[in-house]
Order: structure tokens, then sequence, then C-alpha cells
RNA sequence: GCCUGGGUGGCGGAAUUGGUAUACGCAGUCGACUUAAAAUCGAUCGCCCCUCGAGGGCUUGUGGGUUCGACUCCCACCCCGGGCACCA
């Protein structure tokens, strides 16, 4: 064979992705068409993948990303949309920061090095990006309207600064957010992290949690995803509820407020608990015998580490403090403790506690001798499982003889603690023997009207702490005056740019501290001496935004304007890593929600759509350097080719699971393509054009060197110009095309044009519910045919099934596709629309059917499509094997699936 | 513990509405081409039994159920991955 029927991906792909370079075939203007006329606009697609953090090099989950992204956007186009496909770089962080530490080297220099081997690794892949729109988030023209957001967001009370028991890591000598503590661990480095008090910045994404949560149901994202985010905010419904201490003072009472999901319970509230940090707990004890056990405890709780803190099978611990609070639906007091089962940040730090009715609760009387009393009947024998179908209101008769009345020797009462629902029992005459949903309603109602409680509603979103003591970020924009104290840097004067300096180490206090020049501002206020914010911004804050700025990139006066996101957003479909489901993607809707209140934007959620794609993995591990099981994308290109590299990477299975690497699997895909290039070659040579426009292959080169920059295939200013979809304006079926009813009728051609249709409505399908691995299959299955008939079929045949087989790949392949496409037609693929399957070819005028007897395939016939369910009962009952199976039987029933299967249930 | 996603040949996976289980690819086996190898092309390929052939039995994590018919629906359970986890 000679060295012309290979296929060469290293020739034939950067010819390609010179030409759309060229031609700037991606890109896409905003304005409307000037003479739009009577014309209407195509509909507009946003699609977007997550923008990338510049690190290194792209890893093989970038390649999955963006392949996904890419076959998403070329489908889109071919529908006719035109698609808005931007890139850009999540360009501040950490790791950026820590190799400047290391190496002195300036962050934005390794970052800028970054981006271009994103940028090369990007092109060399194909992917459609409109490069005109892009930006990095470390750029003073991005992050001025960072920047200018955060202000926004101060003005109008959302972003604001206070002290508060922080998440530090002290690997990275900076806070977290809430979010970014895994396990009690930084997500970034996996130090264990600390407590401290700091002052710091907030955003207060908690005013937005019940929005947050109800907007979800109007987005279609993965349900995992929602069922994630809902869990993170954690909302709960129950009542907040007064507890009076009088013991300090009895002129002076002391109200503490609880929140309690089960007011249903109060009755059984037997003590009080409150958290190691709950400011009131050294005062309640000064001075008294407890004080220095209470010390002692809360010194030991607040030094023990998260982790242990927070195990679950801790035994509950925990010290009186000597006084008591009045239970305020029956007046009894109760003891008061601190227990580090509390926490100080959920609810109000203290808590009421009913230990026949909690599981924590219970466990802690347990251990420290407390009086359990039941208030709701229920739960039966312990440990037997919910006996839901005998449903006895009665209560079993362990449940019943709980009435050792109040003093209750706390023992060991079975089916406690009791969690679930019953009657009331031992609480008021009012409320007992009432459903204890009920009297949850009565009891909130009854508190409110004494002013002892009221209805409330927690959530367990905290606000979002934005301030990082570190350099590689946005500065926040705040200069501190002794005078006017917190002052917001004026609009005019943004961006604050980031200063470089000498010594990139953390010490606890942001680096930028050192920057003196810098730091030592006027007050934009009053005009004294004042001094610069010097913490940056969590990089979150950058990346809540971006898809905006991507419709309105160089806007100078404004971070977007109006018009330009009208044409965009929201995003049609967001596709990115699920590790992203809650930080990422809480954050953004955060802020679009936000920023639609002040009025600055018209839509409450960013993404209309969200596609998560699995990790890749190698030998069944995450690929790690460590590892050494690493697939770096770049070589796969090399050996193979991009074409290859996407189309393995989609056709490993289905893109939101994971998949595992293998390197036989990519020899195989090669094989694919290879194949496809040669049959289509062999096609093309054997010439039998058949179309008027389409003489000779025109060999893709039609771009001389030299040529680029100049969009002089491109006519100026109208959207559809550059536009890849615009073919759609002119619809035309390319006439060489044979579309089955003209030319050849023979067998062959008829079976391979049938199996072309097949393949375009399969494909079609697939491609809407992100189904490219059987997209894939599917045209190797029409290239499996037209292969078998290529001695057989006619020319023609042979032409519009890899013609069609081409264009159909064309949005994982796009180079290859592109190459065969134009051989072939003489045309280019990305300008056709995508191809329509004739439902007339759908069809067959006879088919298999299935005959079974008692649900056993015994033998298969041939039937004419409209034969009647009497004829197909004959024509099985006929064949050998279901008469062999069938004879000397009783048929009872005979079932008939037109299309499918006959089946005879004999006995 | 709660919430999720999953479990199908030697491997990755397919089966979209309850209707032919194992599409497509990999690996394997045999063959063609070749001096040879690679590449390519063709055949074969779930397991077991019988075997001249035709055939028969079994099989989608386990055990039940519904149905003429179940990978698919229902009940119970086992295993693996992800999220949350002392949230009152």
């Amino acid at each position: 064979m000679s060295d012309e029927h290979r296929y060469d991906p290293q020739e034939i792909e950067p010819r390609w992705q010179a030409l759309w370079a060229a031609e700037r075939t991606w890109e896409v203007a905003n304005e409307a068409p000037e003479r739009a006329g009577s014309e209407r606009r195509p509909p507009a697609s946003y699609v977007l993948e997550m923008l990338p953090y510049p690190s290194g090099e792209p890893h093989i989950g970038h390649l999955k990303c963006y392949a996904v992204g890419d076959a998403i956007a070329h489908f889109h186009r071919r529908l006719g949309h035109r698609v808005l496909h931007p890139m850009g770089y999540d360009a501040f962080g950490l790791p950026a920061e820590n190799h400047a530490i290391k190496t002195g080297v300036h962050p934005r220099d390794s970052t800028a090095a970054s981006i271009a081997s994103f940028q090369r690794q990007f092109r060399a892949w194909g992917i459609s990006i409109d490069w005109s729109r892009e930006f990095g988030t470390h750029e003073p023209r991005y992050y001025r309207w960072t920047q200018w957001i955060f202000l926004q967001l101060f003005q109008a009370g959302l972003a604001y600064r206070k002290e508060a028991a922080v998440k530090w890591c002290p690997h990275d000598q900076t806070v977290l957010a809430n979010e970014q503590v895994v396990d009690g661990h930084c997500e970034r480095c996996g130090a264990e992290v600390e407590v401290r008090q700091l002052e710091q910045w907030f955003l207060r994404i908690t005013d937005y949690a019940e929005r947050l949560l109800t907007d979800l149901d109007g987005i279609e994202w993965p349900e995992h995803v929602k069922t994630m985010q809902r869990n993170w905010i954690g909302r709960s419904e129950g009542a907040e509820v007064t507890f009076r201490c009088t013991d300090l003072d009895p002129a002076q009472p002391i109200d503490y407020r609880v929140f309690t999901t089960r007011p249903d319970t109060l009755f059984g509230a037997t003590f009080f608990v409150m958290a190691p940090e709950h400011p009131d707990v050294l005062r309640l004890v000064a001075g008294t015998e407890h004080e220095a056990a209470v010390r002692e405890y809360i010194n030991h709780a607040l030094t023990e580490s998260g982790e242990e803190r927070s195990a679950v099978d801790k035994p509950k611990t925990g010290v009186a403090l000597g006084r008591t609070v009045t239970n305020p639906v029956n007046g009894e007091q109760i003891p008061m403790y601190v227990a580090d089962y509390v926490l100080m940040e959920y609810g109000t730090g203290a808590i009421m506690a009913v230990p026949a009715h909690d599981e924590r609760d219970h466990a802690f009387a347990r251990a420290h001798d407390l009086p359990i009393r039941r208030v709701i009947e229920g739960g039966a024998e312990d440990g037997l499982p919910e006996n839901a179908e005998d449903g006895l209101p009665e209560g079993a008769e362990e449940g019943l003889p709980e009435n050792a009345e109040d003093g209750l020797p706390n023992g060991a009462e079975q089916g406690l603690p009791y969690t679930g629902d019953g009657p009331l029992t031992s609480s008021d005459e009012r409320f007992d023997g009432m459903n204890n949903r009920a009297a949850l309603a009565a009891i909130v109602a009854w508190l409110d009207e004494q002013g002892k409680g009221h209805a409330s509603v927690n959530y367990r979103l905290r606000d979002w702490l934005v301030s990082r003591q570190r350099y590689w970020g946005c500065p926040i924009p705040i200069v501190y005056c002794e005078r006017c104290g917190i002052v917001p840097v004026p609009e005019e004067q943004l961006p604050v740019v980031l200063p470089d300096i000498e010594d990139y180490a953390p010490r606890g206090r942001s680096p930028l501290a050192a920057a003196a020049a810098w730091v030592a501002v006027d007050c934009p206020s009053c005009g004294e001496p004042a001094r610069r914010e010097t913490d940056t911004m969590d990089t979150f804050v950058d990346s809540s935004w971006y898809f905006l700025r991507y419709c309105d990139p160089t806007n100078e006066r404004a971070p977007w304007s109006k018009e330009a996101l009208a044409q965009w957003m929201p995003v049609d479909q967001y596709i990115g890593g699920v590790e992203h489901a809650i930080l990422h993607l809480l954050y953004a809707r955060f802020f679009c929600k936000a920023l639609a209140d002040l009025g600055h934007l018209d839509f409450k959620e960013p993404f209309q759509a969200l596609f998560t794609q699995g990790m890749v993995t190698k030998d069944g591990a995450k690929m790690s350097k460590s590892r050494g099981n690493v697939v770096s994308p770049a070589s796969i290109v090399e050996r193979y080719g991009a074409d290859t590299a996407r189309c393995y990477i989609l056709f490993v299975g289905p893109p939101d699971q994971d998949a595992d690497w293998s390197d036989d699997g990519v020899e195989g895909v090669h094989r694919f393509l290879g194949r496809l290039w040669r049959l289509a070659h062999e096609v093309a040579q054997a010439g039998g054009t058949a179309g008027p426009q389409t003489a000779e292959p025109s060999g893709a080169a039609p771009v001389a060197e030299g040529s680029g920059g100049e969009p002089h295939a491109a006519p100026p200013a109208g959207p559809y110009t550059a536009l890849p979809g615009a073919a759609h304006v002119r619809p035309r079926r390319s006439a060489h095309v044979p579309t089955g009813t003209d030319t050849d009728t023979s067998d062959d051609a008829l079976a391979l044009l049938r199996k072309a249709h097949w393949a375009i409505d399969k494909v079609s399908g697939d491609m809407r519910r992100f189904a490219f691995n059987t997209a894939i299959a599917a045209v190797m299955e029409l290239l499996n045919e037209a292969s078998r008939l290529r001695d057989t079929a006619p020319l023609e045949a042979q032409r519009f099934a890899l013609a069609t087989a081409a264009s159909l790949l064309f949005p994982f392949a796009p180079h290859l596709a592109s190459e065969v496409y134009e051989r072939l037609t003489g045309e280019r693929v990305w300008e056709q629309p995508w191809p329509q399957a004739d439902p007339a070819l759908l069809e067959r005028e006879s088919y298999e059917i299935v005959c079974q007897v008692n649900g056993k395939l015994r033998d298969r016939v041939r039937a004419a499509r409209d034969a009647s369910p009497e004829e197909l009962k004959e024509l099985c009952r006929a064949a050998p094997n279901v008469r062999a199976h069938i004879d000397g039987k009783h048929v009872v029933k005979e079932i008939v699936v037109p299309g499918k299967l006959v089946n005879f249930v004999v006995r």
C-alpha cells in the first residue's frame, strides 16, 4: 500500500486548523443583522465548558470536557444556531503562587507560560473556539470588573466585614471558605484546618438560601447535582423557642433562644446544652464551684482538632454549668450543660435537649444520668424494623409503661430514642393524644401567642468568606482610614492593580502587606493618609461571573451591556466536572441572583442546562504523578492525532460516567478513523462524482500561508458571515448527494442507503442525550456496512454512505471529517446543515419477526411490513422449530406484537 | 446513619417505551496477503451439554414477586463509587 493511502493526522489536522484560524470560522458577532428584513434571525446557543485553571499542561480531563463541549457546539451550529463558544482562563490561584515561592518566578510569568500551553493544545485539538473573546481572570481589564462587582455588593450590604471563627489552613497560610474544607482538611493542600478568630470579608450568600433552593426546580441539571446543592444549603423548618435564665439576677433575666425542628417534643426537654464557644458560658459559671471544670472542658474542646471533635461515634462529653433555664411550655427548671456536640455555628449555639426523641441527647443523658421523658408514643419493640403494615395506633406495649413519671430513673427504656411520629403523651392536656405533627403546629402557634417562640427556618449554608491572605489574586478594592473607617475605592480608580512584590511567602498575613508604597494611599473620602486592604479575593469570585464577560468582552465602560447579555444568557449548555457541583456552581448562581436584584441582570439563573462529565482514570485509579499513571493528551495527540484522541475519550463510555483509559482502545478508534479515510480515498479516486460542483477533490489547502489575520474570506460585519451555521440561511441539499429516491435501486445500494439513514437517525438522537459513545458506534456500523459492500454497491451509494459517516462524525473528529467530506463532495462539512433521516428509508418492507414459545426464542421468520396479526401468527406457527415445541400441546394464548414478535403460550 | 450513582462476556460498554441480552470497540483464535514481520483484509468469539448436523440448558450482583414475556417494574438483601454527616 502506498504512502498515499495512509491516514496521516499530522498532515491533515494542522491544515484544517490553519484554515479555521485564518477564516475565523468560529467567531460570532453580537449585533443583529443590519438588514434583517423579514428574515428571522437564527436562534442563539451559548455552549460553555468550565474555564480551565491554567497550571502546567492540559490533562486528560480537559480533553474530555472540551471534546464534549465541542461536539455540542458543532451540533448546535449545524442545527442552524448561532453558537457562542468562548474560552478563558481562571488564572489567579495558589498553585502559581506556591510555585513562585519555590522558584521566585513571578506567578504572572508561570501563568502566562501555562496559558500559552493551553492555547496551543486547544488549537491542536481543533476545538471550535471564538478566540476573539478570550481573557484571563488575572488581567486588569477583567479584574477591574471583579472589583466593580465587589463594590456593588458592598454598597448593597451584601459584602461585609466581620470578626468570626474562621477556617484557617496552616499550610497555605490563609483562611478558607466553608466549602473549601473537606472532612476538616484544606481542599487544596490537604492540611488539617484550624479555627481562628479573625476579621474577614464575607459575601451574604445566606440571604439567598431560599432562592438558591427553590430556583433549582427550574433548571435542567442532573438530579444528583441538585441534591448536593440542596443538602449543602440544608434547609430545616422548625421553631425558635426562648428559654429564660434567672439564675444570675432575677431582676435581669437572660433569654436564650434555641432552634428546634421538633417543637412537638418541647415537653420532653429535660436539660439544656450550650456550645463550648458560646460567649455566655464562662459568664454563667464565673465565681462558682463549676468554673474550673467548665474552663478546663472548654479549653479541651477548643484545642481538639476538628477531626477529633466531629468523629461520629465519639462519646458525648460535657459538664454541668450549675445553672438552670425555664422550659417555656411547662415552667420546669432544667439544668444547663456545656457540651461539644453542640455547634456554635449552627442555629444559636444552644439547644434544648429531648433525650427521649433525639439520639444525641439520648446518648448524653445516658452518659450523664439525666432524666429521659417520653412525650411521643410509638416505636414499638426496639430494634424491630418499622412495622408499617400493622400500623397499630396504640403504642406497642413497650411504649406504654413509660410512666415511671417525672423523676423517672432514666433507665434503658426500650424503643428510645424514638424519632418517629405518634400521638403526644405526658405533655399537656391540650396536646396529649394529638398526633405529633398536628401538635407541632399547635404548640408553635401557642408559643407565638405567648411571645415565647415562633416558627423559624434554619439553613446549614454559611456566608461566603472571600478574604485570602495571599498574593496571587484579585485585590479587594477597599481602603481603611482612621477617620472614615472602611472606604470603598471609587469606581473611577479601578482597577486596583496588583503590585509586584519581592517575597511571596505567606506569613499569616497577606504578602501584599509588605508592599508599603502600594498599601499607603490617601483616603478617597477625606484625603488623609490611609492604607489599602491587603487581602485578595477567593478565586471563586473571579469565576463567578466570567460567563457574563464573554458576552461583551471588550466593553470598557461596563462589565457588560444588558443588550449583549440578552443575546446569549443564560448559558444554554454548561459542561464541567462534578467536583464543582457545590462550590463554583453555587457561587455563580448566587452572583446572578444578587446582580439581578441590583438591576444589573435580567435573569436569575446562569446555567439553564448542566452536563457533568465523569473522571478519566487509568488502571482504575485517578491519574496522578505520584502513581505514575498519567496519560498526557499531548503525547496521544502527537501519536494518533487529535481526532483519535477526541473520539476515543468519547467512545470509551458514557461521558457522564468515569472512564478508564486503555491504550489498546485508542488503537481501535484510530483504526476506525484510518478505515474511513482509506475507504473514502478509494471512492474519491474511483471518480464517479455525480454532482455538477464536485469535479475533483479540491485538495484541502485553500488558505495560503501568511494570509492569516485578515479575515478576507469573511465579508465584514454581517453576523452570518463568520457563522458556520450560516449555511442554513440558504438551505440547500447538496445536489450531488443521492437521497435514495433517485439513482440506483440495487439491493446493495438500498441496503447502504438504509444503513446511512439509520445512522443519521441514531446519531441525531444520541447527540441530544449526550450518548456520544453509541453515536460513534453507529458511525462504525455504517462504515462496516460500506466496507462490506465496497465491491458490490454502486459508487454513488458508497459516496453517500461515506460522506454521511463523515458528516455525522464531524462533531467528534472535525479534521478527518472535513477532509473526507471535502474529498467526496467538494463541500465544507461544517457549512452543511445537519443531515436529516428520510423516514421512508427507516422502514423496511419486510422484517424479521421473533417466534417464541412460552417466552423462549424458538425461531425467526420474515414477515411483510404490513402483515396482519393473523398472518404473523400463521407464519410463526409454521416455523419448524416452533412446530416442534407446540405440536401435541395445547396453545393457551397467543401474543402478537407487530413488528417484534409472536409468543405462543402452551401447556 | 442519610442522600445519590452503579453492578451485564476475558475487558470497556450496548439494549431510548416491559418484547431477539451481549450492538460497537478491545483482547483472543483461525485464515488470506507477505520471503518474513508490521499494516491491511476475511472468519470466529458469553458459559455448559450433545454433536455429523440440527438442537438443548444456563446467564445481566443475590433471593423472592408481578407478567405470556423482566437487564428494564415491585419487595428484601449484598457489594462498589460519590456527596453530606453531632445541623438540634
